[in-house]
DNA sequence: TTGAAACATGAATCAAATTTCAACTTAGAA
DNA sequence: TTCTAAGTTGAAATTTGATTCATGTTTCAA
């Protein structure tokens, strides 16, 4: 074994040693974001994403191997951010329906703030196939947890499944492109309302 | 006016005037449906699909203005596919619920079947958007109209907007993803029976 | 202050496809 | 049977953009 601690993490990419360093990888980072965000990823060139940062085209490969490895590196860093303002939205509840209410308002409210994220993710079906399984894969995994911990509650019926946890995280996402990327023609609130009472009693007339 | 008909409907590609050019053409669909489907649009490649098809690089051009114009063409005739294999299985149902299940346990089973069909629409979304929002904002709008007709017949809640249609889209699409396509674990059966318990009752405790 | 490592630069290189094209073959109407 | 339009062929031209690299500049610890 190497003395060295961290030595040999593999695909860990260049890290800058010094704050000038940090800046520029930073300035290269939003860049992308943006550029990919704007133009997909094929369309995208590196030409564009340094012109974009001020800097020339060879820094580029100063702090990441490869087109591909960047596009992979911010897809996991936007998947993080996706997650972590869900979850800062989901602080203030009263019962699981209007947890997932608040969810799905976030995630709205989200996507109309940055929707180069969404694009992103969502072309990494294509472009970095692993990291786009494991975003929906957990995100459906946390969803199911939050509606086995509804059932616990008496909020929910049960037992629900991973399935049902995949239909909501389906609707989500396409009322998000629908109502958050596409067209900003209704608020957040009305069309989480709306998928909100699909979950509360279903589209079934009363009995 | 030209006295032919039909003459310059722009874009149209380049038809075949004999059998044997038609027989060509559809070698070439055929297998680029299999090379984008495996590959996806930007792995794929001419030489990939003419080879495939067992024809000349250059046969390719005969048919076809560019490799957009035929993925283009492609993402059309899929989405053609798509709708008409749901229509025909909704033909035997009782009430409207009951065929809201036989069009999301259709479109599993055509998933499975045509993995490469779901790939190329999808993939659509950055190659060919105007095709894909086309897509799926007619397969909503089938899909409002199938709940108006079940308000009005009193088998579903009314009034059910657009959004309503989304978010079963949405539904839909994820588990077709998720159990058509990167597995078969369940049944198509099971799977639309826990989405259409979703929309019999939602899934909130009984009241 | 100074020297070595880190960082920046952008022209040149490389690789990989798409698309063109001129020569050749086949189909099918007259 | 003949002749022309339609179709086929694949090597070569083009295009496009990622990646390399030799040179110059900046940072910062000692």
């Amino acid at each position: 074994m190497a003395t060295e601690y961290s030595e040999h993490i593999e695909s860990q990419d260049k890290q800058p040693r010094t704050a000038r360093g940090l800046k520029t990888k930073r300035k290269l980072l939003d860049a992308a974001a943006l550029e990919f965000g704007e133009k997909g990823f094929h369309e995208a060139s590196i030409t564009g994403i340094t012109q974009r940062a001020g800097t020339a085209l060879g820094s580029f490969y100063t702090y990441f191997d490869s087109k591909d490895e960047l596009f992979s590196a911010l897809v996991k860093d936007m998947s993080a951010r996706v997650k972590s303002h869900a979850a800062s939205a989901m602080t203030e509840w009263q019962g699981a329906l209007e947890r997932e209410k608040l969810a799905l308002e976030a995630f709205m409210n989200f996507a109309r703030e940055h929707k180069e994220i969404y694009r992103i993710i969502d072309e990494s079906e294509f472009v970095d196939p692993a990291s786009y399984r494991l975003h929906y894969e957990e995100t459906a995994k946390r969803i199911h947890e939050r509606l086995e911990e509804g059932s616990a509650a008496g909020d929910f019926r049960g037992p629900l499944e991973e399935a049902h946890a995949w239909a909501i995280m389906g609707m989500n996402v396409f009322l998000g492109l629908r109502y958050g990327i596409w067209s900003e023609e209704k608020s957040a609130e009305e069309i989480a309302e709306i998928a909100n009472g699909i979950l509360a009693k279903g589209i079934a007339a009363e009995r």
